[in-house]
DNA sequence: TTATGCGCTCTTGCATACCAGATAACATTT
DNA sequence: AAATGTTATCTGGTATGCAAGAGCGCATAA
């Protein structure tokens, strides 16, 4: 098979174009003054580079499956797909690589790197250190925990809904809405950084492998626990819950992906 | 202060050239193939990249306080002061971005960003974590163990001599060994990259607070009980030892940042 | 002298152009 | 026909060119 199709992210691409047009926030001359820096960077970067778009794009569409693993492109026919010029695409695909989601072979195009069982062993082995962590801190902290417990329970809410009706995606996405909160609410922003590169690499291998397993209905009750130790302020017991619930998910998962 | 100074990487950047142009590896035929793929990739990569010996310059240069906190320039001069154009320098600083190191303010230059204490207290939170499992996947691992224990206890040794010859320095350097070689023999390649970073930051905070504190000669201590854990193939132990002693340091030299 | 507004400059982000080197197809020779 | 040498082409890495916007200074007016 010759790599010299079209691809299929166009539409992608598009929608991003029309969001890039939103309007920008606008001084109008009654707010007050001393902005805080943070803050007035937020509302800069609402228009995102291209680099960000090109980004953005290819990593959603490398994380639903839309690229498959193999996939094979060279960066002037993405950037053609993208409207853009390959500047911003060479960027992009670099930090790509760096993420582990694509290797660029010179002359040979960039390619989009399977999922091998021994990556998923790697990545959960982290997720277990980092979620821990994260659980411990929230533990710790019962001022954070508080408005964080909402988002945790109703994550966990809309999982349980979307088990009983059958909805494995929506399930995938509420269970990853959790993992996400649990890690940017410990309050350690590098940590909910680093931690998210790695929840995205789980979650292609989950969007590859759902369909091959049960789900867990397990993963609703130890999200409860988890959260119920939060509450309790008990770090050790918040930790080793945490621990527990990715640990034994990555034992499925790593089965799963073997049995591909 | 203008910020329209010359650099003072130019030595660096010099060296760097001059490293270049060794003579690479010639196959004159009389070698054996079968090189290890690994060995390989090193060598190819002697040459490295215009963009890979920026951020190897810039970032070393961060680290060891060549180029201090708040200190700003524009890509243009530093890609004068390195001999090469703006795109390798352009790139270069967004990955330093992306680690945390420099900000790009859009029309006003890089700069090197202070260190925060409340940055080492995160940065040291992940220590503990990536450490702490680095140290239990190790002594899970009585093969791989083997080999790395050898290297553990020479940097430690290292150590020890550095202290009683008073140097600093040298403490430094070695006690960094150890941590490199903890994470890097974990036979997790993710948590050795990530955690890579980490050190980093850490080596560049101590290496403003070294003068400001005594050095604990119960680091050395401390890294012996880590060792005889992996030793005995004690999980538990080696991630409590490891855990336990980022901790302890984690204090002191966040106490010596707030005293800056 | 001070305040206000206009324009110049400076810098980044992106586009385009260029180059070196590797691959692959083709030709040539045996 | 197979093997080997040669050349054309293609691609990523790098350089350079261009445009847009923010800051700063200068001029002008009060």
């Amino acid at each position: 098979m010759k790599s010299s199709d079209k691809i299929g992210w166009a539409v992608t691409a598009e929608k991003l174009m029309v969001d890039k047009t939103l309007p920008l926030a606008v001084d109008d001359g009654s707010a007050r003054l001393r902005v805080y820096p943070h803050e007035m960077e937020r509302k800069i970067q609402k228009k995102d580079s291209l680099v960000e778009d090109a980004y953005k794009v290819l990593k959603a569409s490398i994380l639903d499956g839309t690229l498959p693993a193999g996939y094979q492109a060279v960066e002037h026919r993405i950037a053609d797909q993208l409207n853009m010029s390959r500047t911003p695409v060479h960027e992009a695909v670099i930090r790509l690589q760096h993420e582990g989601l694509v290797r660029v072979m010179p002359r040979r195009g960039v390619q989009v790197l399977p999922i091998l069982a021994s990556d998923m062993i790697e990545v959960y082995q982290l997720l277990v250190a980092m979620e821990g962590t994260a659980a411990m801190l929230l533990a710790k902290d019962p001022d954070r925990a508080q408005a964080s417990i909402q988002m945790l329970e109703d994550a966990t809410s809309q999982m349980e809904r979307a088990l009983d009706a059958d909805d494995l995606r929506g399930w995938a996405r509420a269970d990853d809405q959790f993992h996400r909160v649990l890690v940017n609410e410990s309050g350690n922003r590098r940590l909910a950084k680093m931690t998210a590169t790695l929840i995205d690499q789980a979650q292609r291998a989950r969007a590859v492998t759902l369909p091959f397993r049960s789900v867990p209905r397990m993963s609703v009750q130890e999200h409860r626990i988890i959260i119920s130790a939060i509450r309790a302020g008990d770090q050790i017991g918040a930790r080793a819950a945490a621990e527990g619930h990715r640990t034994r998910a990555s034992g499925e998962i790593i089965k799963a992906i073997g049995r591909l």
